[in-house]
DNA sequence: TCTGGGGTCCTAGGACCC
DNA sequence: TCTGGGGTCCTAGGACCC
């Protein structure tokens, strides 16, 4: 039987989970913000039909949404992620294999299903999700990813489908290819659809029918790797087992503007606390740390300064306390004081990029740090963050700033409907009286 | 006034080694 | 007239993704 991949996603994915706890936005506009309600990342079919762009700064558009009735909401991970899992939930009873490939995209490995009877079982799944989760989804169907992809972008983009694409037939796949821009496709991004747009290629046809080897000199072998797959020819597989991640980053734009030593230390102290608590749920440990900060490229005028350093940690460690004390080593060793008019530094992080398991990290022979109650007293600080929401315990260092001015803003976020139990929705059921009809 | 965060992969070039 | 060649590893930067 030949191989079959589905690739299904939610529509504008985190506006739907907004709209299935509040059934007032079904057909209004609404559009979900970045961090620090910077920017809108999620736009429903009727923002974007107002013209609302992916990236868009919100202080540009805030004016209109008021005028147009926009519902916007500051980014709820914690909700988002939990319907994510849900979603995937229903996918893996109806598929043998599922890659979960981001928060809102999964492939499907539907090669034992008879290539008549897939379109129907993808109907069949998007009318369960819905059903289960409130969420509304496509789905593509082809033989390779990239196809699988291009499928779900005309799934999309065509309502006369019904929300599912199936480019099986070759024949079919090529007529939809001659319409269809080539920067629509997987991996061409700005820089390569320039660079195709020299050479005259358009549209996805067109790709297609690139020499592959040569196509290597202009877009590498990830352009070769694209065009194989356009033909047919699968060059990635489906990954069902996640790989283990190599690097893990915290980085945020504050919410005002830093220009003292004391508050950027707190800032990234805060920011390893975070690093240990994914490090920790991962079971990693890194031994380098780079630590970084900047002022704001859209501060023109301001005097710029850009500051990455790395700095080493003894052995290697998920311990919050030993990152936090890195993380203020690199802000300690690159400080600068300067005269009247200091730096404002509008974004700092850590980054991190060679993880290996704690248990398999080397120890030096006369340990440096004691691995073992570390552990012990991380994971009693995880178990009362996990039980008391994050942040309830701190080391000291990262909490003792009563003000956190900088602290990311999230001024319009709704509740954790699914995950906390004080924010669960209320249901009210009104029994109507005899004779009347339900209200 | 106000402009996100976190990943992966690839390539080129330098350091180093035999 | 002078000139090595070929391998690995690491890093920085670019490109792309969601």
């Amino acid at each position: 039987m030949s191989r079959a991949l589905a690739l299904i996603d939610g529509n504008s994915f985190y506006c739907s989970c907004e709209r299935v706890f509040d059934p007032k936005l079904a057909s209004v506009p609404v559009i979900v913000l970045s961090n620090n309600d910077g920017c809108a990342i999620a736009r429903t079919a009727e923002a974007k039909a107002l013209g609302i762009r992916m990236g868009e700064p919100y202080f540009k558009i805030r004016q209109m949404c008021r005028a147009k009735g926009v519902r916007v909401f500051s980014s709820n991970y914690t909700l988002y992620g939990d319907m994510s899992s849900r979603t995937n939930a229903v996918y893996r009873q109806f598929a043998r294999d599922v890659e979960v490939y981001s928060i809102d995209e999964s492939f499907l490995d539907l090669s034992d299903v008879r290539e008549r009877d897939r379109v129907a079982l993808a109907k069949d799944l998007r009318a369960t999700v819905r059903q289960w989760t409130g969420i509304p989804t496509c789905v593509g169907i082809g033989p390779t990813k990239t196809l699988a992809k291009l499928a779900n972008h005309i799934a999309k983009a065509v309502p006369e489908l019904g929300g599912v694409c199936d480019l099986t037939d070759e024949a079919e796949r090529a007529a939809w290819m001659v319409g269809i821009s080539v920067g629509e496709v997987w991996g061409i991004g700005r820089a390569s659809l320039a660079r195709l747009t020299a050479m005259g290629v358009d549209t996805v046809a067109d790709l297609r029918d690139l020499d592959p080897r040569p196509a290597r000199q202009s877009l590498t072998v990830v352009g070769e790797r694209i065009i194989h797959e356009l033909r047919g020819r699968a060059c990635l597989p489906l990954e069902s087992v996640p790989a283990r991640r190599k690097g893990c980053a915290v980085t945020r734009s504050f919410s005002s503007r830093i220009t003292e030593r004391e508050v950027l230390e707190q800032a990234v102290a805060a920011h390893a606390t975070r690093l240990g608590e994914k490090l920790r749920r991962d079971g990693l440990a890194a031994s380098v740390v780079t630590v970084f900060y900047h002022t704001s490229e859209h501060d023109r005028g301001d005097p710029m300064r850009s500051v990455s350093t790395v700095v080493h940690l003894p052995e290697a460690t998920n311990d919050s306390r030993h990152l936090i004390q890195a993380a203020i080593h690199g802000v300690a060793k690159t400080w600068k004081e300067q005269g009247p008019t200091p730096w404002r530094y509008s974004k700092a992080g850590l980054v991190t990029t060679d993880l290996v398991p704690l248990d398999q990290a080397p120890r030096p022979l006369f340990d440096a740090l004691d691995r073992e109650r570390s552990g012990a007293l991380m994971a009693a600080m995880d178990a009362c963050n996990s039980r008391f929401g994050r942040g309830a315990v701190v080391p000291a260092r990262a909490g003792l700033v009563a003000k956190r001015t900088w602290s990311t803003k999230f001024e319009m976020r709704t509740p954790r409907y699914t995950t906390w139990v004080s924010d669960l929705p209320v249901a009210k059921a009104v029994l109507a009286p005899a004779g009347h009809p339900h209200p």
